[in-house]
DNA sequence: ACTAACCCTTCAAGAAGGGTTAGTCGTGCCTTGC
């Protein structure tokens, strides 16, 4: 019997238990492949669209592999979706645990004694040593990250513990681990294997392109102007939509204006109470609204078909945030609009923001705690030696443990690495590699203006962005109906799309979007840079990587 | 990076301009005490 057999009856088992447990038809090419190389042990990345059955990768090996199924969620909200859904199914059960459930341990013994399938926890539950070795009692055969873009976009600053996985997953035993996610460029999906540990890892990445939703950026001189056209905008268009605004008071201030307007308009924002939250997203859910006016806050997890439009108010921090929120707009495969309203003025407040630098006085002194310690610190002394919060805590520890001077145990202690560099040495590196990490941001923000004033097409830039070559204009965007000259079929040059490069300052690169005049690099240390092709010639400023 | 607020100068008496300064965001877990 050979390998090709062997793969066949596996695909076989996969397709019924889609069929009879979950009632799924059919699996797609991408599905069945991530599903296969989980069978065999492998992990697997995989990038799709909402609504692409992403759910559909673990669900099913699941309930083959002979053992519970790990399943990390960044939202209490979200946990409790797929817990619902999943006892609907014959699937061996489900629970969370999290701080708005009772009964954790007795969840979690269910699961051990192979009573329940799936446990779905957040990063902070994992971050309990106690709740880990319960798990490993139970011996998962799979493990799930979900939205696993938070591993890059929280886990620096907002949730540390997102960058703690990697080593819960060996804690765990490494049995199969899949990520799961809908939009990663190259370098999130690489940030995100080498994060986690994933190893033999099958990357799957499907769908970015949107061919229905049309794209669109309105320039503006002034706040005043930019606002009117706005609200003017929303005012007219049928149909629902979403306006993402960048601070909890335009939220109310744009929702006013289009209430007095005569649109079934209301805000959101993480700063609202929760009872409010939730008759907002029912009513959204309902099409009782015309329009939410929210913060970044809404829209994970959301999957509602019919979204016609997108406008947003101000840039966003990325690329990479924007083609999540305007990728709400269409589900339905029926047309839909993102439009930007931008003022080159609006991404000053963005760069602020990013300027920030690690607290260095900080780091020396746990560091240096840590290593006159000799022993090993429990976190929570630290904590209160410092008198700091868990969140800075954890940052704090991560930063010194890339450094090598710093490692955690199994139980959660801290201790200085033996040989490690000293607590100035590793105060020094974790001081750059948080500025790099900056800088990198600071590109994203660069891309977030490149594609805002671009003259190319937008959809093309985007794509491209997101590493998914797209040799031609699309038609459906604002600089296309314009009539951008056509891209160069073949662009002539040494940068082949994704081909290595270096330069002198700026270190090693990848070409991320070729243009005739002009490439754009993402360097490893300074993030996304545009360069003009003709100076690059002239001065040799790249060679091969 | 940008803006609003403020003070100071300036040339001709009330307002215009210049310079300085302070303030400026959004994402969710969790725990503990009422």
């Amino acid at each position: 019997m050979g390998a090709g057999d062997r793969f066949g009856l596996r695909a076989r088992r996969l397709r019924a238990v889609a069929r009879k447990v979950f009632g799924w038809r059919e699996l797609r090419p991408g599905q069945l492949d991530a599903m296969r190389h989980l069978m065999t042990g492998g992990d697997a990345l995989v990038v799709m669209p909402t609504g692409g059955g992403k759910s559909a990768v673990y669900q099913v090996p699941a309930l083959l592999l002979d053992g519970p199924t790990v399943v990390i969620s960044p939202l209490i909200a979200l946990q409790r979706d797929q817990v619902a859904g999943l006892m609907k199914a014959d699937a061996g059960g489900a629970v969370a645990v999290n701080s708005a459930q009772s009964g954790g341990e007795a969840s979690l013994e269910a699961v051990r004694a192979g009573r329940t399938e799936f446990v779905f926890l957040s990063p902070e539950q994992l971050a309990k040593p106690e709740t880990v070795e319960h798990l490993r009692a139970a011996r998962p055969s799979l493990i799930v990250v979900d939205e696993a873009h938070c591993v890059s976009a929280w886990g620096h600053d907002f949730r540390p513990d997102y960058l703690r996985l990697g080593q819960v997953i060996e804690r765990l035993g490494h049995p199969p681990v899949v990520a799961l996610t809908a939009t990663a460029t190259p370098s999130v999906r690489e940030e995100i294997v080498r994060s986690l540990g994933l190893s033999n890892v099958r990357q799957i990445v499907r769908g970015f392109d949107r061919p229905n939703l049309d794209l669109e950026v309105r320039r503006f001189v002034t706040q005043d102007d930019l606002r009117r056209a706005l609200v003017e905008d929303a005012g007219s268009r049928t149909g629902l939509g979403l306006i993402y605004v960048a601070t909890r008071r335009a939220t109310e201030e744009y929702a006013a204006e289009l209430r007095e307007a005569g649109r079934r308009a209301e805000p959101y924002h993480a700063g609202m109470k929760a009872a409010d939250r939730h008759r907002v997203h029912e009513m959204f859910r309902d099409d009782e609204l015309d329009v939410v006016v929210a913060t970044s806050a809404f829209g994970m997890g959301i999957d509602k078909p019919n979204v016609r439009f997108v406008l947003h108010a101000s840039p966003p921090e990325s690329p990479d945030s924007y083609y999540q929120e305007i990728g709400r707009a269409g589900r339905d495969g029926s047309p839909a609009s993102a439009v930007l309203f931008y003022r080159q003025e609006d991404l000053g407040l963005r760069r602020f923001f990013a300027g920030g630098r690690a607290d260095e006085e900080l780091l020396l002194r746990g560091a240096t705690l840590i290593h006159e310690h000799g022993g090993t610190v429990a976190a929570d002394e630290l904590r209160a030696v410092l008198d700091i919060g868990s969140t800075r805590l954890t940052r704090l520890v991560n930063l010194l443990e890339r450094t090598g001077a710093v490692e955690v145990t199994a139980r959660g202690d801290l201790r200085h690495v033996a040989g490690g560099p000293t607590p100035e040495e590793a105060t020094e590196r974790a001081v750059e590699l948080d500025d790099t990490r900056r800088r990198i941001d600071d590109s994203r923000i660069d891309m977030m203006r490149g594609y805002a004033e671009t003259t190319g097409c937008r959809r093309r830039f985007l794509l491209e962005y997101f590493g998914e070559p797209h040799e031609r204009a699309c038609g459906a965007c604002d600089t296309c109906r314009a009539g951008v000259p056509m891209p160069d079929e073949e662009v002539e040059g040494p940068f082949a799309m994704h081909a290595k490069v270096r330069h002198e300052a700026w270190g090693r690169g990848m070409v991320m979007s070729r243009e005739s005049d002009r490439i754009t690099v993402l360097f490893d240390e300074v993030g996304y840079k545009t360069l003009s092709l003709e100076a690059v010639e002239r001065e040799d400023l790249l060679g091969a990587g």
